[in-house]
RNA sequence: GGAAGCGUGGCAGAGCGGCCGAAUGCACUCGCCUUGAAAGCGAGCGUCACGAAAGUGACCGGGGGUUCGAAUCCCCCCGCUUCCGCCA
């Protein structure tokens, strides 16, 4: 959420920033609606402040002067009465106009409003596709680790069972990854509620716009969201909380199943653990002060990129375009991932730098030893995916011989070094 | 689920319907003292909103109500604690 005054502040550009989002702020409005309300707050709290003197007379007034002064209190309580039905009248409005308003877009990011039009940052490693080579799915069915028929059966399409040695690697990849995370990045492990209520989720700016996309839950009157990553209970950890900026930055890990309604993309990926309504990610989250954020950001894209080098995976980083990015974000940076079986570069982990935009959403407060206040950054990164890392290891591991080949780091998560065909 | 009790500032803990944004203690900040530290002494020390500022207002779990006036009285809700029941 932003700062109303910073919006209509003509230095920051806010029309144009968002028009490259293809948003179009009604400042007119918005100004409209904030001076509405600060004249409301100014009308009430001056009547208040009358009647609060005319209370104090009361007592020193003798019986004659009494009545007088007990009604002219009496009359100005409407005046507050109305004043403060106008001010709340005009906040909820304000809310839910700024609450509909997204991030903006820092202006380093390229135009653009689709994947295409990312900046390419840098690759690593070689994207070699071999002679014939298969996709995950292939390849999951043929060394036994991967059964989509019987995951469809239990719970219907964009579901995964893993058998075979499958289960034993995906533990072995959120192990691995928290173990990173935790021992060298210095990252704080969390185990978060998955199912967090419309409050959480409007932190982080899931709510009130994408509630399409989200899993809701409506059981014993209580009105519960299944997360869609750790990042929404991880983030609003500190919700209306206020942290010492010098104990800044905070750096918190979790590995949670998330859930995807996955709303509007019917037909896409539609086969294999590309997209699933359930999947485990472990994520990074790191609470900032707001001056750090970008140089932050670059720490942590350098943290998910340790991991996906130690794994020995081909990928590139591109920078998002302006109008491709999420909703909160100001920054984000995709980390692709070759996929040999699809001859391209996909999604595999994301890092974006939210500035203070869910921070003032969530109220995560910031006060200096001077006494400053202000609202810390936020920013996260997936660290890594598990499903996707394993679509990535299979296709990326395969064999001339069919097997596929485990990297060295996770054999002693694991216990084994290839998967051999059943 | 049943019964009882409790929700006040970072913590502890006072608070006759007006003099209470709120005593006191601890913690914290600055200073004095000290070779240094502790102790002691002095001063300061909540948040938010409106306002250029002076200042004004709001906030004692949340929301309503009574009253000229509510932390204090009434109602509803939420949370916590203890006991019982149930359960992983």
């Amino acid at each position: 959420m932003h700062d109303p005054r910073v919006l209509l502040d003509p230095a920051t550009d806010a029309v144009r920033k968002l028009s490259r989002r293809g948003f179009a702020l009604d400042l007119a409005y918005l100004e409209k609606v904030l001076s509405g309300r600060n004249a409301a707050i100014r009308r009430g709290d001056e009547a208040r402040a009358e009647s609060k003197r005319l209370s104090t007379a009361v007592k020193g007034a003798t019986p004659e002067e009494r009545p007088a002064l007990v009604q002219a209190s009496r009359d100005l309580k409407t005046t507050v009465t109305e004043a403060d039905e106008e001010h709340k009248r005009h906040d909820a409005e304000l809310t839910e106009f700024l609450l509909g308003v997204p991030n903006l877009p820092a202006d380093e990011l390229p135009d653009g409003a689709s994947d295409a039009d990312a900046e390419l940052v840098r690759t690593w490693g070689e994207p070699l596709t071999a002679e014939g080579a298969r996709d995950h799915v292939e390849l999951g069915e043929s060394v036994g680790i991967l059964d989509l028929a019987r995951a469809t059966k239990l719970s219907g399409p964009r579901f995964a069972v893993l058998c075979g040695r499958g289960p034993a690697l995906e533990r072995a990849l959120s192990r691995y990854f928290l173990d990173v995370a935790t021992g060298q990045h210095g990252y704080t492990e969390f185990s978060v509620p998955t199912l967090v209520n419309r409050e959480t989720m409007t932190g982080t700016g899931q709510l009130p716009k994408f509630e399409q996309d989200l899993f809701r839950t409506g059981v014993a009157d209580r009105d519960l969201f299944l997360i869609p990553t750790a990042e929404v209970p991880l983030t609003n950890l500190h919700a209306r909380e206020t942290l010492a900026a010098e104990d800044l930055p905070l750096a918190y890990t979790a590995h949670t199943p998330c859930f995807r309604s996955e709303a509007g993309s019917y037909g896409r990926d539609t086969k294999g653990l590309i997209r699933l309504h359930e999947f485990s990610k472990v994520e990074l989250v790191r609470l900032v002060r707001p001056e750090d954020s970008r140089a932050e950001l670059e720490l942590l894209l350098g943290h998910a990129e340790t991991v996906m080098q130690s794994l020995g995976l081909a990928y590139r980083v591109v920078k998002l375009a302006a109008g491709d990015i999420g909703f909160s974000a100001e920054v984000t940076y995709d980390i692709e991932v070759w996929l040999p079986g699809q001859g391209a570069y996909r999604e595999i982990a994301s890092a974006s730098d939210f500035g203070s935009f869910q921070a003032r959403r969530a109220g995560i407060r910031t006060k200096a030893k001077d006494g400053t206040r202000g609202f810390a950054a936020t920013l996260n990164s997936s660290g890594l995916p598990i499903g996707r890392t394993l679509v990535a290891l299979l296709e990326q591991g395969q064999q001339p011989d069919g097997s596929v080949r485990i990297p060295e780091v996770l054999v002693p998560y694991c216990g084994f070094d290839s998967l051999v065909p059943a």
